[in-house]
DNA sequence: AATTTATCGATATAAAAGTATCGAATAAGA
DNA sequence: TCTTATTCGATACTTTTATATCGATAAATT
């Protein structure tokens, strides 16, 4: 099987977000070319980039709107909806429940946990959270098999553990902490704290350029 | 100058962190290898990482801990915090005022604005939410050079050239939304859906692997 | 109908990032 | 004091990722 490289995979619902803003302006076609150009990515990169979803393009006119959403879609496999799980329902938990965008994603939070008794039983957007106690029964019970992570940094290791062990095979993680998981289970980073750090990176340097330029004169 | 892989400035957090837990371990030296077993990354490129840093181990023993912490924040300008403007005090608007860690990253949201009238005026976590309509006057009073960009996708071009109007040269993007922006200005993305689309796809294929393994008995 | 132009997709080259190897340095133990 | 084990940091190598080049194709134009 071919690889695909994990580049790719974070361009593509780049690329789908641009391809549905396309759409609702009623573009029936969209080339590499336009895409590069908004993106900024190289146009042989997206041109590869959307080959690996295995759709083709005609020359003269690109490909059409409607199949390359299609395609990147059902790529991601974001054309059905997988059950998960989140587990913190503090700030950034509730952001996430109320975050509509998910759907669209393929990805249904069906219930919430939090250690919190007064959260216990409350509803945030049409979600239900439960106390701790229930998670192994409802997990085990439904099948679920992804896990969104959202407990302060010091319970991330413990819950992740606790979702392992009840059959969890996907951990979406929010904190800051590195899982350490059993081989076979997908831990994927929401890293906003590297995010972070090549901002403030950037920041700092471009700050102290412009600080060395003026001096210069 | 030497210009700093991303990469690498995405691993930095990943070091701090775990040097900031070791610290509170009571931990006085750390070796590279040890990082490297516990992040997964390679121990070579663990040492390079933290040769850009500056820091200079010794042999036998690693690194001293609280050194480390200080070399790698002070290349990420963590120390000296930074003022920063958040528009947009929805769901995850909201979470990331209430989000403490932020402040330990050089990060201090002074204040938030949003277009819902019922907002402003309100305050969380002790940050004042304004309307949209006193953005540019206290943006440029205040110098503030980095917003936080939390707001609809339909509206994030519109904010993001807001900000950019008002001095802001370092945007936070925390939309789905591709920001055109001119030569010079920043903007980071913090990519939840590239995140959630390599999850999505790895996981499709971990399934599809697995149907087909037990198909084959 | 022939020519031009925009785009595709394949292949080849270049750059970047990651991994392996090796000598040097230093603390700990013989 | 000498040897051994561990870790550092530099250099060389490999793999991955990105960019450039080029012929082929199909719509638009002459």
């Amino acid at each position: 099987m071919v690889s695909i490289p994990v580049l790719t995979l974070k361009r593509l619902p780049q690329y789908l977000e641009l391809l549905q803003q396309f759409q609702r302006e009623g573009q029936s076609h969209v080339s590499a070319t336009r895409l590069a150009e908004i993106t900024g990515v190289h146009v042989t990169q997206v041109r590869k980039d959307l080959a690996l979803t295995g759709v083709v393009g005609v020359p003269k006119v690109g490909h059409k709107t409607a199949e390359l959403i299609e395609a990147i879609k059902s790529f991601l496999n974001w054309n059905d909806s997988s059950s998960c799980f989140l587990v913190g329902a503090g700030h950034l938990g509730s952001a996430l429940l109320g975050y509509q965008e998910l759907s669209r994603k393929g990805l249904s939070i069906v219930a919430a946990f939090d250690t919190d008794p007064a959260l216990s039983g409350t509803t945030v957007n049409g979600v239900k959270i439960y106390g701790l106690d229930r998670f192994a029964n409802l997990c085990r019970r439904l099948h679920i098999n992804i896990g969104i992570l959202t407990v302060p940094s010091e319970h991330a290791q413990a819950t992740a553990q606790m979702m392992i062990d009840n059959g969890i095979v996907a951990i979406w993680n929010f904190t800051p902490v590195h899982l350490d998981v059993p081989e076979g289970v997908i831990v994927e980073n929401v890293d906003m704290s590297a995010s972070l750090a090549v901002l403030s990176h950037r920041l700092a340097e471009k700050l102290h350029h412009e600080t060395k330029v003026e001096r210069s004169h």
